[in-house]
RNA sequence: GGGCGGAUAGCUCAAUCGGGAGAGCAUCAGCCUUACAAGCUGGGGGUCACAGGUUCGAUCCCUGUUCCGCCCA
């Protein structure tokens, strides 16, 4: 190998190239025909109109780890991608777009703004996609989807057909939650709730006929314009005769009765409270069971109607305020409090919503939610972390039908057609030329169109070509795993799982992993307004993409939230970079490397080592990412590679490949180990750093005897248990103390590295001695010695420096150097400080006889050895100490 | 109001059979040691939120309190 790499890595051509290379050769692509065992994931899709989030890029940086290491695992990996076309917030942008020319979309027409968002989506719908592949998705691109793709449009049809059919789907005048500013209705889940500081206004209505009054307390004055009743509680004594008679609602001077219920709760302000029917959910199921009119006050843009008299026109806030004026004019205001009200607003734009009556399409889904709670509950679909079942119970067990219809133009329009002529309501999969009916052609279709995630929940399967049985269907549904956010748990992840079993009889998905949220690192929710977003792109720019995702599973621990500050990327690059330099290193020191058969290779205790603990990691690797434990696995390969295989590993085989007087055998075997363990730590590390790992193994000389072209088809590594020789840790681990105690006193003495140092050690142990003296150049390159001698006759001069391990002790004698006393007293005082606060535990634990007898008899027996051990420590520190 | 999660080093976070707590960043000291100064070596730093309980022993299990975040009404 004679190709020289830079100091540093560079992350921006290399990804570009393997990226392109990847897509080439056709790597991603899941074909129908592979006998192989299958593994797929269908993306959640993100907002066509969207840009690349620290959200998106968590969600598939997992999805992406999953799928490299299914695929290096031997299986056919199907990652499904695409886009959602997002009804409300695609509309919106579009809208903006044209306020920008001086229009709006009533004034072009339905028509021309739907053409408008398609071609606005042709142009620019594709940035996210091209930002999930800056990401490294491995997605299979040739299957893109789009919610709106004639397929998926199709799937549409046919679910609401059939739902309807069953008498799944109804249309009916109900409260929905409406949003003033989209002119939309939404449903429940689409409306934030938010604690605000509000008002409780007392009025007074006075009761026909007297001069007497009651009190209603309202925290939304504007919709008494709709009361058609007041109600109290059958059960509440203070009101019992007043129930059938009427009072005058102010303002608009109309008689309406006063009602009981059981809904009215008595200590709730006054204990009488206004109806207004066509304005309050509760108030409505009043109206129903009394047969009270419903009056609607407001306009579909939060302005007052005609039915609000004087108020006709004014926006909803400006007519409280008049109102409010004009009932303290008139007398009839009692008493303000201030009131903790919870506020519901558009999920979307933030505009508060208004309760509000009106006609629309609903799915009847307490029958579809039956069997979802069950398969979750029977484990068929398994969701991790498991604490978020708990959530999904709460919901689907209190789940309220859904109303699926928006009044808005971007989206699957309704597929029902309404006959001019006899008022039939027909339901087609395809627009019917004549009424089912009558046969009348003057058919309109309903203007409306479907909720979004209607479309999402059929994801999983309306991707594969339902409802057409293709072979893709049958291949890869159900999927093995979803990976998504907990925040569209009932949005999306429920409503799958109903619409799979109904329609396809059978789970979507096997296991849903639930993340975490992305959070700023105060903890705060990433928010344009707040202006605390981090730019995944800008961090791939400066960072690389390949420290970008490692920090993003690096954080991704299960059930917590990521707090995310650019000082961990920026860590993670420069992990990048000693991955970069390691494997500088290796290939600097393989230019002459010719294999030769392994019987002639002689693994020292370090190769033994070293190759025990890639094992080891393997394992923890494996276990963590099919846990879904994916820091686990990352820092498992930090720690790793960082401070295994480059502090220690590659140190210790440098002897042997500069040092001459080392046999070819010797320096073969390091030149094998050092590239067998790069090779692997980089197959472990690909799923999680794509770009640096293919860069460099395809540089390894390692890999040319095989078939593979890339480190991505490449097999993920298995644990050889054959290579595990536990006691090379143990063995090791002598040494590593006996360096680290070196280079401690050289740094606390303050001996200049540059300066000689010689050592005698004292060992009382004879296997211990043994491995020593086995291995001493490792002692003397790491801690630059000029010589170390093992005897029994040494006695510490006042030139020396001492440091005590189990059964070994080191004397330190620096050249040409004045060791100072009393800093050589101080440091030794420091450690025996150090062994009696253990030993101070120690003692306390066993001279208590309840411990002694009540705890296992190992621990015991530990704790005595433990004190034994500290106390010849100690007995030999106060010796050296004088 | 109901539910869930969290509180561990200055910061961000780990730590499941209960046996005196780890990492990264930051900090201090010393180093251009022929892969890497985006680096190397060494050091300091913790009443594991608070109060009880169970236990020989609690960061871990139980109860309560405080504070923070989220979800639902």
């Amino acid at each position: 190998m004679e190709k020289e790499l830079n100091k540093t890595y560079e992350p921006g051509d290399i990804e570009k190239k393997w990226y392109e290379y990847w897509l080439i050769n056709n790597y991603f692509h899941a074909n129908t025909v592979d006998k192989k065992k299958v593994y797929s994931i269908v993306i959640p899709p993100p907002n066509v109109t969207g840009s690349l989030h620290m959200g998106h890029a968590l969600n598939n940086t997992l999805q992406d780890i999953l799928a490299r290491w299914k695929r290096m695992q031997g299986y056919n990996v199907l990652w499904m991608p695409g886009t959602d076309h997002a009804g409300i917030a695609t509309q919106n942008v579009v809208e903006r777009m044209l306020k920008e020319e001086g229009l709006n979309k009533e004034q072009i027409g339905r028509e021309e703004f739907v053409k408008r968002i398609w071609s606005w989506k042709e142009k620019s719908g594709g940035m996210i996609i091209n930002q999930l592949k800056r990401l490294g998705s491995s997605c299979d691109w040739e299957r893109e989807r789009y919610t709106l793709d004639e397929g998926l449009s199709l799937a549409v049809r046919e679910v609401f057909v059939r739902l309807y059919n069953e008498g799944l789907i109804y249309q009916g005048n109900y409260i929905i939650n409406w949003c003033p500013r989209c002119k939309t209705a939404l449903s429940d889940i689409e409306v934030e709730h938010v604690e605000e500081e509000g008002k409780l206004w007392h009025i007074k209505y006075y009761i026909k006929g007297g001069t007497n009054f009651i009190e209603v307390a309202t925290t939304r004055p504007e919709t008494m314009l709709g009361d058609t009743a007041v109600a109290v509680n059958p059960d509440d004594d203070r009101y019992k005769h007043l129930i059938g008679r009427k009072v005058i609602l102010p303002i608009l001077d109309k008689e309406i009765p006063i009602i009981s219920d059981k809904y009215v709760d008595p200590k709730f302000g006054t204990g009488i409270v206004k109806i207004t029917p066509a304005h309050d959910p509760n108030d409505f199921e009043v109206a129903v069971r009394h047969n009270l009119e419903k009056i609607k006050v407001m306009n579909d843009d939060g302005t007052m109607n005609e039915k609000a008299g004087k108020y006709n026109g004014l926006d909803r806030y400006k007519c409280r305020e008049l109102l409010l004026n004009d009932l303290k004019d008139g007398g009839y205001l009692s008493k303000i409090e201030p009131y903790h009200i919870s506020i519901g607003h558009c999920y979307r734009c933030k505009t508060v919503v208004e309760p509000y009556l009106s006609k629309q399409w609903f799915v009847k889904i307490k029958e579809l939610a039956v069997p979802a709670i069950k398969t979750v509950k029977t484990g068929k679909v398994k969701i991790i972390p498991s604490g978020w079942k708990k959530t999904y119970f709460e919901w689907m067990n209190n789940i309220k039908d859904w109303c699926i219809s928006r009044q808005l133009w971007w989206g699957h329009r309704i597929p029902v057609w309404y006959c001019k002529d006899c008022g039939k309501i027909n339901v087609a999969v395809d627009a019917p030329l004549k009424c089912e009916n009558c046969k009348s052609s003057n058919l309109v279709q309903d203007t409306d169109v479907l909720d979004t995630w209607f479309s999402s929940g059929l994801w999983p399967f309306s991707t594969f070509g339902w409802p057409k049985e293709t072979e893709e269907l049958k291949m890869f549904y159900p999927t093995s795993v979803l990976v998504t956010g907990f925040d569209i748990l009932f949005f999306w992840v429920a409503r799958m799982i109903m619409m799979g079993l109904k329609f396809m009889g059978d789970v979507p998905f096997e296991k849903v992993y639930i993340h975490a949220l992305v959070r700023d690192a105060e903890g705060q929710k990433m928010s344009k307004s707040k202006g605390n977003v981090i730019d995944p792109l800008i961090m791939i720019d400066q960072y690389g993409t390949d420290a970008f995702r490692f920090t993003l599973a690096a954080f991704a621990a299960q059930g917590r939230d990521i707090c995310l500050a650019e000082e961990r990327i920026s860590g993670y690059r420069n992990f990048a970079n000693k991955i970069w330099n390691a494997s500088r290193f290796t290939l600097m020191n393989l230019k002459d490397y010719k294999p030769i058969p392994r019987k002639k290779l002689k693994f020292t205790l370090a190769d033994k080592w070293i190759i025990t603990r890639m094992n080891q990691v393997t394992l923890d690797v494996t276990n963590a990412i099919k846990a879904f434990k994916f820091n686990d696995a990352a820092l498992n390969l930090y720690q790793f590679i960082w401070h295994e295989f480059c502090d220690w590993y590659i140190e210790l085989a440098k002897e042997r490949l500069y040092n001459e007087s080392c046999s070819i055998e010797e320096k073969r075997t390091a030149q094998y180990t050092l590239i067998r363990v790069l090779e692997q730590s980089l197959c472990l590390l690909h799923p999680f750093m794509p770009f640096i790992t293919e860069e460099i193994w395809q540089i390894l000389p390692i890999h040319k005897s095989t078939e593979k072209k890339s480190i991505m088809i490449n097999t993920w590594p298995k644990v050889k248990n054959k290579d595990i020789n536990v006691n090379s840790l143990e063995n090791m681990k002598i040494l590593f103390d006996i360096i680290t105690a070196i280079r401690n006193i050289r740094g606390e003495m303050k001996i200049a590295p540059s300066a000689k140092i010689l050592i005698w050690l004292k060992v009382i142990d004879n296997e211990k001695s043994r491995i020593i003296k086995e291995n001493m150049k490792y002692i003397i390159d790491l801690t630059r010695s000029g010589e170390i001698k093992i005897t029994d006759n040494i006695v510490k001069t006042n030139d020396m420096s001492v440091a005590v391990l189990p059964d070994i002790e080191i004397y330190v004698l620096p050249e040409n150097i004045v060791t100072d006393i009393n800093a050589e007293r101080m440091r030794l005082q420091k450690e025996i400080e150090k062994i009696d606060k253990e030993l101070s535990f120690v003692t306390a634990k066993l001279n208590n006889q309840n411990f002694i007898d009540k705890a296992p008899k190992e621990v015991v027996e530990k704790e005595k050895n433990k004190l034994s051990e500290l106390n010849k420590i100690k007995e030999k520190l106060y010796e050296k100490r004088g």
